[in-house]
DNA sequence: AAAAAAC
């Protein structure tokens, strides 16, 4: 925890403004490797081999990395780099307001500056320190709609890294009451999927209120036997459901002066089994009128109905699931003859490129601590982070993994949601994310490759899959974001290499103009 | 299957 705080203390400089999400200061720049930047890379017509008699796999792939340019180019003209300096494919959110915002005749309108929202001078510095200069998307439809009195619950969707946090953190710093019978007073609750993303969240928080001197945030997560039965005086509180619920009935948690609750990754929250009714006696536990903010990047059409009984009468911000992918994340599958190909291969892309950060995924806790000892057995360092392991141990992995002193995270599904680290340029879906009934779950592979490419950044996201079952679960993810996936061979590593070399080198316009650019981190060994 | 639980 004291790194922690440490790192909250000393924000850095060179954080672009996107870094809503970011547990900001910790992620210092890598050292930006000379030879990426320099065009290491073949140069592309000689490394695009045409004339050899291509092997069907090799005219797929060859077919697949044309219509990714044309689209990457169709891209570029309509993408804009606002003076947020955050990185923004141009698309269309669609407002819907609540009966109740209708008929109060208040006009809809978009913030075009953070100014505009007469907020105290104390919050826009935190604003200012986050590096915004401009609001993103989401946060120019949102933070007018959030911050109306009285206060209206809201269910808003938004692509992962565009500041959805910074948005529900706004509302709450701007509806705090710091008077003398309140400063010790729980005003508002952040609950989270994982005890990581809490405390992101918490750092967030921490940030954007430092100006706020009276300001406490603090954790309702799992803590050792020894720390047990404080009482909680913040009057922000973030945490995982289960712990928050107990604190509450323990009487640790006053809960009866909270007026706002936000549920980041609410689709996750309200659909898990076991989740989402822990998150509803949460709710019951608080007072009726409580402001109820649910956010995510995905709200499948199951968990819909579900999170508008949740969130009453909300005004919504809704995405198409079609604009939902981040251009700058380039998709790639690789398909092994065999399970046991899979590890392999894995072992190949390490060969093959160097890279800023990067996280494995897979299915199990087994798997992951397989993959991890025979890894580290032969040599590569890798860490691993599963749900198994205790909190402090828990924390230790993923801090050592923000700051980079470890780079190769092999992880379950516990991170795959909301984790923001920005050096992270590589996702590996070891495993594709199923459904448990042998299909794929498209959300939590888009969030999964949305902990890379943030802000603009070069991201790459390589699933590997063997078999018809897996072919088919590629394909469906494919068809539901109406995305291309570039094919590379298992068998001409030469070929691999030209096809990343040349995706990359594609990703690279976009980091270009990336005011950050400073993640250019992939090149070849 | 994983996650979330100081029960």
């Amino acid at each position: 925890m004291a790194s922690l705080e440490d790192r909250i203390s000393k924000p850095q400089k060179g954080q672009t403004a996107g870094d809503a999400e970011a547990f900001n200061g910790t992620n210092s720049a890598q050292p930006t490797s000379a030879a990426g930047e320099t065009g290491s890379w073949p140069d592309e017509t000689s490394a695009v081999d045409t004339n050899s008699g291509p092997s069907t796999v090799e005219a797929k792939a060859e077919e697949e990395m044309s219509s990714l340019s044309r689209a990457q180019t169709d891209g570029a003209s309509s993408e804009q780099r606002g003076t947020s300096g955050i990185y923004e494919p141009s698309y269309e959110v669609d407002v819907q307001l609540s009966d109740l915002q209708k008929d109060s005749g208040n006009p809809l309108h978009s913030i075009k500056s953070f100014e505009e929202l007469g907020l105290d001078e104390k919050i826009l510095q935190g604003i200012y320190q986050m590096r915004f200069t401009k609001p993103s998307k989401i946060q120019e439809k949102a933070l007018p709609l959030l911050l109306i009195n009285p206060p209206q619950n809201m269910i808003g969707q938004s692509q992962s890294g565009t500041g959805k946090t910074a948005a529900f953190v706004l509302n709450i710093l701007a509806r705090l009451d710091f008077s003398d019978s309140m400063v010790n007073k729980p005003q508002a609750m952040v609950l989270a999927p994982s005890r990581e993303l809490a405390r992101q969240i918490m750092g967030v928080c921490q940030v954007m209120g430092q100006a706020l001197d009276r300001l406490k945030v603090e954790a309702s997560i799992p803590v050792e036997k020894a720390e047990r039965g404080k009482q909680i005086t913040g009057q922000i509180v973030v945490g995982t459901p289960g712990t928050t619920m107990d604190l509450i009935r323990r009487r640790q948690l006053d809960a009866t002066n909270i007026k706002i609750l936000v549920l980041d990754e609410a689709d996750n929250m309200l659909d898990q089994q076991g989740l989402g009714d822990q998150c509803i006696r949460v709710k019951h536990l608080l007072p009726r009128n409580v402001q109820v903010v649910l956010f995510s990047a995905t709200f499948p059409d199951n968990v819909v109905e579900y999170a508008t009984k949740f969130a009453p009468s909300s005004n919504t911000i809704t995405l198409r699931h079609e604009e939902l992918t981040v251009d700058g994340i380039k998709q790639l599958y690789l398909d092994c003859p065999t399970e046991t190909d899979k590890y392999d291969s894995l072992i190949r892309l390490y060969g093959l490129m160097t890279i800023g950060s990067s996280i494995i995924f897979v299915r199990t806790r087994k798997t992951a601590l397989e993959i991890e000892r025979r890894m580290n057995e032969e040599g590569h360092t890798v860490a691993c982070l599963t749900g198994e392991f205790d909190g402090s141990q828990r924390d230790v992995i993923i801090d050592s993994f923000r700051c980079g002193h470890s780079k190769v995270l092999i992880a379950t599904n516990v991170l795959a949601r909301g984790i923001d680290v920005q050096t992270v340029s590589l996702v590996i879906n070891y495993d594709l994310p199923d459904d448990g009934r042998g299909h794929a779950d498209p959300q939590t592979y888009l969030h999964r490759i949305g902990r890379t490419g943030r802000f603009g950044r070069v991201g790459v996201s390589i699933s590997l899959i063997t078999g018809p079952q897996s072919y088919q679960m590629i394909k469906e993810i494919a068809d539901y974001f109406a995305v291309e996936m570039t094919s590379l061979p298992h068998d001409d590593w030469d070929k691999v290499e030209t096809i990343i070399k040349k995706v990359i080198k594609s990703s690279r316009a976009s980091a270009d103009y990336n005011k950050a650019g400073k993640s250019a981190e992939i090149n070849m060994g």
